[in-house]
DNA sequence: TCAATATGGTTGTCGCGAAAAGCATTGGAG
DNA sequence: CTCCAATGCTTTTCGCGACAACCATATTGA
């Protein structure tokens, strides 16, 4: 009965493969590309989206809520982490003049200059650690998985929180 | 030059879908694990993963250095972890008869009821947002995709501390 | 116009994880 | 036998993220 193949209870081989790879995966990777990215160029993995975002907005501006929704934080956490970059002079934060409530945050000269500086040497990693350790077909499979994954996520968050209360608002 | 179909650079098109896509699965996947652990059983994820690998080894007692290796762990992480699940009385330490300066962690009854009666519901809330969302061609695609990263993780692990400086120990 | 509510961000407090220093025990070398 | 290095684990310090409470501005309704 027990086989030494020892799986996680309630799912079968394969799932559990799958799961337990995941689980480790999830668990491994984002050290090893904060470490990097702490190491040569004093950014934290969220930081380094947080410039990401900006840079791909154009006119390099974006309101709090806006970009905490694109790097998927919270907007307290969002505004702590942007406190210190600004205070490390990579952006800048201004009150919108439309709406005086809203914050405005913008790219600086330096955060550019930093951001280009640490884009190449952190791609690179993300290169070695994942794009070329798969296959083309595996590339768009991960990209499919992560949907469907991140669809999954979402219908628990909508339906979830009342779970046995008949699940319809 | 710059099209609205905005990846990040570096990468092609279907590159930076996967990459994006997985850092999303990253961020977003682990706090409701941690949520419903928490909320159903007052488990944190990891708590979670100690008691099943202390469950899946004959004995239900492991060293510490065994079980930091099997939870992907540090072993001052574990040992924090451990103190407060021997306080609840989940698990209990004992100081290893053969070698005294080591650490021998048991599961205890109370332990065991926590993790069976945790397990049921964790699975399930697995299922929902990962297996069942899934095709069983895209289990296997995660199965060996998740074993292709970790196994790129580990030759940089070897390799890259070390980076300008010939590469080679 | 003025209250009442909603929206947008910021600021405490708490707990966890990382890194480094610290103890205890063991295994060897002289 | 004694000293020294190595191993196994614990403890301390520090910074970050989560959650909740809070303040400021906008919007709605009477």
């Amino acid at each position: 009965m027990e086989e030494p193949n020892c799986h996680v209870p309630g799912l079968n081989a394969e799932e559990s493969q799958a799961w337990r790879g995941l689980i480790r995966t999830m668990q491994l990777l984002p050290p090893v590309l904060d470490a990097q990215l702490q190491r040569d160029d004093g950014l934290t993995h969220f930081e380094f989206m947080v410039l990401i975002m900006l840079e791909l907005e154009p006119g390099t501006t974006m309101r709090m809520t806006v970009l905490a929704t694109r790097t998927n934080a919270t907007l307290p956490r969002l505004s702590n982490v942007c406190a210190r970059m600004e205070d490390r002079g990579l952006i800048i934060r201004s009150v919108c003049p439309n709406d005086r409530r809203a914050t405005n945050v913008a790219l600086t000269g330096a955060g550019e200059a930093v951001l280009s500086s640490a884009k190449g040497r952190h791609i690179e990693l993300v290169r070695k650690v994942v794009i070329d350790a798969l296959t083309p077909q595996q590339i768009t499979a991960l990209a499919e998985i992560s949907d469907s994954i991140d669809a999954a996520l979402d219908r628990h968050a909508a339906n979830g929180p009342m779970v046995g209360t008949a699940g319809k608002k």
